[in-house]
DNA sequence: CGCCTATTTGCAATCGTTTGCAAACTATTC
DNA sequence: GAATAGTTTGCAAACGATTGCAAATAGGCG
């Protein structure tokens, strides 16, 4: 326990008897250092138990090895496990996580500031309500910046993004082999992109059909992303002259709050008496209480793909704007008619 | 846009006619500048867009404006609700958030070696695996910390726990009160801290009943804290010769996995065949498949005190160690027999 | 040994801020 | 108007690393 300040490279320097640019060196990758004089300043360096100090290294690199993650409202299922595979693969590429959340009043002029000041080395930023200011800023100020399941103004930005589309179109597809004949697409009010893609994406699958006849399609919205709305919408949805008897929702919890309204206001049982289809995969959506047949999506290839993309233009700021479409996966649970997947 | 790097307070100085002292004090707080000087360095930093650089600023202080946050497991649901508030919370306070993920094969000693290096203003340290070291580190080092619901070597560090212990007690009163004769208390497998004080508290309460006989007592361990261990251990659970009618669970997550399986496995169901608490007050607890009754741990003012502990000890790095006991308040639903809440 | 080349090492400048100190200024009082 | 006290301001040192440049050293070969 030593009661000095934090050690520098100058005492490590002094002790090993070499130069401080030697110690720098021995500490930087790629730099050019005799095998001796590694092994010297590395035994010094442990005795005194010496770490770079990275306020005085990013201060002359201008940058920290930090990357700044925008997201709200996080305490949400799929955003917390979203989240958690971020921060797992950022740490692993050698690099550290400074979340901001935006929304809840917290002004977010103010968080872009702060990576500024902050000098992070990239932006990551995430589904929600994030507004496009912040990533325009970013890419103006050239901040290296992604951006996950969130379409904004083309190429400013590298995009990841989930496969709404077939996610969408295969619904429909599902739904329609289950001989559903009321369709209705269940978003929530002021979604953003990616909602807005699955429905559209489910829509344009069967829109031949509607048109021919025989299939009735329906759209609406719920109060807001959460089981509560989903749960209260249930009650209205199938009180209706012509009930749907297949439902796409444009996530797991609207979905679970469909079949959970569903259940107490009118005795309706989901993949008996209707089909739903969720999106996400949450924990929940494969608890026995819901059996939910969604589409999975890939959350670590999502950061995974975000990180590269992140690391490819910290590398070079200039390189072309790219799009990636993560495949979704179709979890085959116990919700639509006739489908059901023999369970254990 | 400038084609220029970023504006430094030189810039600014050299354009209001001022010294590089007066820009500094300008933008820091409690700092001695009249009132014309301050307008105009304001009115220059504008025009420029300057805004002070915080690795420079954080470099000569030794010190960055960066509280790290140290979790594992955050994608479950009251991890994810406690960082959320915490961010919030660290946020408004003008400081912002350092997310390390341990556990997962993360090298601990890593983790806390980074926030050395970072030179963070203080570390909070969540529930969860992270181990007693890296906390001794912490307070060796004289990083500020505080651990929140983590009991550890007592005063090294400060520390924020939920009641567990009325809630441990009050659990108990309430089964009784409702007429249980076999009590069972469940907990995961190596559970930390929390688990075991809910579940002692519990016992401690009902003791000196179970001694005078009338009333059994049992313990049992899901295999780990989530739904699907508790469905497990529901199995086995009610297949007794003598099966619990009362339980208490260290986590809503495995309340409602023992929920799920008894409906399953037994086709029993909670607040008519068996009474059950849990603890957390999740999302889920609330829905309708489950209404869980249950004990709400108050997130926020976890996190507001943590930061205000935190804050009080960077103020004074030896001050004495406090810990704080935040109360939990019942969420009485439907899962105690007798006494389901008139719901809407 | 001498020459050339490739590698390793040290010197010293640099990054942008904060802050102790002393000088300059302003206000107050006699 | 001078003396005093209180504010405001600028100068310059300091923080701890990285890195361009040139000097030193090592290695290879005739």
């Amino acid at each position: 326990m030593k009661n000095s300040r934090q050690v520098t490279a100058e005492q490590v320097a002094r002790l090993a008897g070499v130069s401080i640019s030697a110690v720098s060196r021995t500490f930087t990758e790629g730099a050019s250092v005799s095998e001796d004089m590694r092994k010297k300043v590395l035994a010094a360096a442990d005795e005194l138990g010496y770490r770079v100090n990275f306020l005085a290294r990013s201060f002359h690199k201008q940058k920290i090895p930090l990357v700044g993650v925008v997201v709200s409202r996080l305490d949400t299922p799929f955003r917390s496990k979203l989240l958690a595979d971020l921060i797992h693969v950022v740490q692993t590429a050698g690099l550290n996580v400074m979340v901001c959340e935006t929304g809840k009043g917290s002004n977010e002029k103010d968080v872009f500031g702060q990576f500024l000041q902050y000098r992070v080395s990239g932006v990551i930023i995430l589904s929600g309500t994030p507004s496009e200011t912040i990533i325009n800023d970013c890419a103006h100020q050239g901040i290296p910046a992604v951006a996950i399941n969130r379409e904004t103004s083309l190429d400013v930005v590298d995009q990841i993004i989930s496969d709404n589309n077939s996610g969408g179109h295969m619904a429909a597809e599902l739904l329609i082999k289950a001989g559903a004949k009321q369709l209705t697409f269940i978003n929530r009010e002021g979604s953003t992109f990616s909602g807005i893609k699955r429905g559209s994406a489910f829509l344009q699958a069967v829109a031949d059909k509607v048109v021919a006849g025989g299939l009735s399609f329906n759209s609406c919205n719920a109060h807001a992303d959460d089981m509560e709305s989903g749960y209260a919408l249930a009650r209205t949805l199938f009180a209706s002259a012509t009930p749907p008897d297949a439902i796409f929702t444009a996530s797991d919890l609207l979905a679970c709050g469909i079949i959970e309204g569903a259940r107490s206001h009118h005795q309706l049982t989901a993949g008996e008496d209707y089909s739903i289809i969720g999106f996400d995969n949450i924990d929940t959506a494969g608890w026995p209480s819901f059996q939910l047949s969604t589409f999975q999506q890939d959350t670590l290839a999502l950061a995974r793909q975000a990180m590269t993309r992140l690391q490819e233009r910290i590398q070079d700021p200039h390189k072309q704007k790219t799009t990636d479409i993560i495949p979704v996966q179709f979890i085959n649970r116990a919700t639509i008619i006739g489908s059901r997947h023999a369970s254990a």
